[in-house]
DNA sequence: CGTGGTTTTGAGCACTCTCAAATCGTGTGG
DNA sequence: CCACACGATTTGAGAGTGCTCAAAACCACG
């Protein structure tokens, strides 16, 4: 969820937010046609020359950067609504590619600064993306540097849960495009550690396995309890936190 | 590094800047008196509504997020020229405690949110601000995601001696005003693997301490190789880069 | 010179990783 | 429709990095 503001994310944050009116920004992605990439295609490269931002139509991309010896970090998931590039200067920071076939539209970096510059209405809302980038990022920082692989998993479905329900779904289905190998690279873990960790919260009956890429949250509230988050807009109490996590019992 | 911007850093990012001049954006603190912060304050805490921002003067600051059980994760530091609170929004997402004594400025975010948007020039600023804090927040995400101690600690001396020599210091000393734990919660260790980490690079001739809260850089290219960051802005070969790292030669 | 906090050093352990193999799932071709 | 093949995922066994607990050393400060 880094680089990128999802809406219905935004709508959860403790922060200010407009309603729930359709975007001003997105109104700037409805002129340019639609583009296709298919599953595993790039959309750019770390480092390119960051010419144009997307908004993503349908589908999802993974976005990454990969360290001198082939290591791979994905920095965020990026799912329809979502918007690529808000944050960037002169070049991409980060590869994004696509995970499932995905439609884009994209627009100039250009034409986009001269819109937000010319409206006094657009600017306060790319304000507020940026923001919520951050915050995700501060989030994604303290899952990675203080929450062990069960924590990180459960934080990850629970997100990914607030993702979908936002969309006005009901029910407790998440769906996961990406790969065993994506999330493992997102929360800082290895493959093996993800397979086993949800092994795990099935036989703890917190969820359940619907499809291949599906996921049903049995326990929603043992997830929460699971996620360990700062006590920032969850209302956990500190004991079960405690009792939830596995090392210090 | 987080939640704000450091000027000397931004000089070192691959993202375009403004040459040296002294900024607009520091002028807007120019007129508020110089408040004191002594070693140990708060400043202002994580859920606080976000009335201020401030200019760091002189001295250094952590900002800090706690969770459920007391775990702290420190997403940043600040020093003098740095910015405190332009990606925020209604709430400060993070504390921030004075580490030695130090000299703040404050000026309203009211009054900041006026300026800035009554001033075409100091909007690209301000938004140069923020994709740095982004582009610093992915490092760090990438640090704390994929690197091993070695990795990190070297990282992150690497970054303060970057920090102190663009201030125009030519000497290879940096000083380490936060403690061993500030250290720790900043890179996701604990106490005890940063202090033998260090030992294990002093042993090795990388660096030697030089006083309690200062450190000399003996082999400057070492460092950048342990650093094992990723080739966005270093030219490290990969072979170099293999040979430096623990677990995987 | 004593006291308190910080840092270092040591020993043992645990969580996650690595390496390896088995299983599952999907798509393809006979 | 079935058999096969390939990739993805799961499961297992063992090792290693970093953590925990503990104590000693160091330093600043009164």
């Amino acid at each position: 969820m880094l680089q990128t503001v999802n809406f219905p994310q935004a709508k959860h944050t403790g922060a200010a937010f407009l309603g729930s009116e359709p975007s001003c920004l997105q109104a700037l992605f409805k002129k340019p046609p639609v583009e296709r990439v298919a599953a595993g295609q790039s959309l750019f490269f770390e480092g390119d020359a960051a010419r144009h931002l997307f908004e993503v139509v349908e589908g999802s991309l993974r976005i990454f950067k990969i360290i001198s010896d082939g290591r791979r970090v994905i920095t965020g998931f990026l799912h329809d609504g979502d918007i690529v590039g808000v944050s960037l200067k002169s070049h991409y920071l980060y590869s994004a590619e696509a995970i499932t076939d995905t439609k884009v539209r994209r627009i100039s970096r250009k034409a986009f600064d001269a819109e937000v510059d010319n409206s006094p209405d657009l600017r306060p809302e790319v304000f507020a993306r940026l923001c919520d980038e951050m915050a995700a990022a501060q989030e994604q920082m303290v899952l990675l540097s203080r929450k062990n692989a069960a924590e990180r998993i459960c934080s990850f479905l629970l997100k990914e849960l607030i993702r979908v329900t936002c969309d006005g779904r009901t029910d407790l289905v998440i769906e996961l495009p990406m790969t065993r190998l994506d999330i493992a690279d997102y929360l800082g873990l290895t493959i093996e550690t993800v397979s086993r960790t949800m092994t795990k919260l099935t036989n703890k009956g917190v969820i359940a396995p619907a499809g291949r890429h599906s996921i049903r949250i049995v326990k929603r509230s043992a997830l929460v309890l699971l996620a360990g988050n700062d006590d920032g807009y969850c209302d956990n109490t500190v004991e079960f936190a405690e009792y939830a996590r596995q090392s210090r019992h």
